[in-house]
RNA sequence: GGACAGGUGGCCGAGUGGCCGAAGGCGCUGGUUUGCUAAACCGGUAUACGCGCAAAACGCGUAUCGCGGGUUCGAAUCCCGCCCUGUCCUCCA
């Protein structure tokens, strides 16, 4: 959520980011119905303010001669009736007034929330203009001694690159026919090894944020209150992503819903929390399951580990003061433990700043990291994928926004309390990592070479083998 | 899943229609004093929104006693609905 004084300031700010981002707002309603709220509440509170005035000056009498009333006969009674009854006018009418408003402050109130809900976050001005992925920028791109990415897989390594499928086969690591059976399109089985060397690159990348990088590891719920979606910014827009479980049908007053990140039960940790400047910043990590339910995905990456609705993640998050300076530092930070885990198995990749028409709803600035998998892409003149980039990681920057929306506040220097900034990035998520673990580190005898860090996890197993 | 009890400020806790944004205590914090530790005394100590101000400070106002609605000139207090928590029973990795 953006903040609405800022957008009653600057609202060319806003209406510029979201145009940068494609996104249609109807500013003009937004601001009118912003005025109106105002001007509602501000009569509204000046005739409260009345009221309690009459009560306290009035009010105490008007009792007095109910009791009186309540004793006194004929001419008496009637004498007290009608002074009770002019005491009675003038609230009566504020009341009816007082009514009338509040009638149009609950029409109006969350018709304004609604749609300032809806203003995304402007993208931060160094962020390159663009309509989409193809607009991105590339910042670095990083390779393992021995490989170059642009060159072929073939040409370096003398054999031709078998997909991650067709690794996954023959080394029966996964079995899609029954995780289809049991769940249907876009689930599978991880099998033997399989499951080993998933578990191990999980294990390796938590261990890694906690040991390296001194991250505090968490478990939190994914199944969570809708107020957690929204709060973290998944709602109202990723709605038609999330698996939804219907309790109240069932009794219970709120529906819950699967988490597609860690980063919902991570952020969700501190929603309505005012929190001390040194409690900041909050460095987490988490592994848990993640579920999305890829729709409007139909037709893409049907095939294999790539896109599923199923899979496993360990997330970091950062809640820090706001300071444009150290979201930067952690964002730094945070791709660099990405680079530290990638490097150390051994995958090429490349850092892609996003431009603003691929930022999404609640970033001002987001970096995706994609893995070089040799299974992908094109085919070749032999028939055969000649290779391609795959998103494997995205670190954003999100401002005060998702802090915002949480209501996740701290205390400042002097005593204020402020929005906090948030920043998520993934550190690893498996089964896609191991699309280019599988597939860069094949054999030309067909086997899979474990990277170091994960054969502890393995029970020491130096390679995958063919049964 | 069943039964009962209960939800008041950072915490504990008083408060059954106006004098209550709320006693008292604890905690925290500023000060005074006692040559240390400690104590005593005095003061401060919620959040949000709106208005004023160029803005901060500040001033004024409104709301908030689990949430929503109702009764009333007036609700922490009365009524209705809901949520949540605790305890016991049941079940369970």
């Amino acid at each position: 959520m953006i903040d609405p004084k800022a957008l009653r300031e600057n609202p060319t700010k806003f209406r510029q980011g979201a145009a940068d981002k494609g996104v249609v707002i109807d500013f003009d309603r937004l601001i009118a119905l912003d005025e109106r709220r105002r001007a509602v509440m501000t009569d509204l509170e000046s005739r409260r303010a009345e009221q309690g005035r009459l009560g306290k000056e009035t009010g105490p009498k008007m009792g007095q001669l109910k009791g009186k009333l309540k004793a006194a006969m004929g001419a008496e009674a009637a004498a007290i009736s009608a002074e009770l009854a002019e005491l009675e006018r003038k609230p009566q009418s504020l009341k009816a007034q007082i009514a009338a408003l509040e009638l149009e402050l609950a029409s109006v109130e969350p018709a304004w929330r609604e749609l300032l809900m809806t203003v995304p976050q402007p993208p931060a001005a160094d962020v390159p203009k663009g309509t989409g992925a193809q607009d991105n920028k590339e910042l670095r791109r990083w390779n393992p001694k021995g490989f170059d990415s642009t060159k072929s897989f073939e040409a370096q390594r003398g054999f031709k690159p078998k997909t991650h499928l067709e690794l996954v086969r023959d080394l029966k690591l996964a079995d899609f026919e029954r995780g289809v059976k049991m769940s249907g399109t876009r689930h599978y089985v991880l099998t033997g090894m399989g499951m080993r060397l998933h578990q191990a690159v999980l294990r390796y990348a938590l261990d890694f944020m906690a040991d390296k990088r001194g991250f505090t590891p968490m478990g939190v719920p994914v199944i969570v209150r809708e107020e957690c979606m929204m709060g973290t910014g998944f709602f109202p827009f990723g709605r038609e992503q999330a698996y939804h479980i219907e309790e109240s049908k069932r009794g219970n007053a709120h529906d819950l819903f699967l988490t597609g990140t860690g980063e919902v039960g991570l952020m969700g940790l501190h929603a309505d929390e005012i929190l001390s400047a040194s409690d900041l910043p909050r460095t987490y990590c988490t592994l848990s399951t993640c579920f999305r339910r890829e729709a409007g995905a139909s037709g893409k990456d049907t095939a294999g580990l790539y896109r599923i609705h199923q899979f496993d993640k360990v997330e970091q998050v950062v809640v820090c003061q706001a300071l444009e300076s150290e979201s930067r530092t952690w964002h730094a930070h945070m791709m660099e433990s990405v680079e530290m885990i990638l490097q150390s198995l051994g995958l090429p990749y490349r850092l892609l700043q996003c431009c603003t028409g691929d930022l999404g709803m609640k970033n001002e600035d987001m970096v995706d990291i994609e893995c070089w998998m040799p299974g992908r892409g094109d085919d070749g003149a032999d028939g055969r994928p000649t290779g391609d980039w795959g998103e494997t990681h995205s670190a954003s920057r999100l401002g005060d926004y998702q802090c915002r929306r949480l209501n996740l506040r701290y205390r400042d220097g002097e005593g204020r309390t402020q929005f906090a900034y948030a920043l998520n990035n993934t550190v690893i998520a498996s089964p896609r990592v191991l699309i280019p673990i599988l597939e860069m580190h094949q054999q030309k005898d067909g086997s899979v070479e474990i990277p170091a860090p994960l054969r502890v996890h393995c029970g020491g197993a130096t390679h995958l083998r063919p049964a």
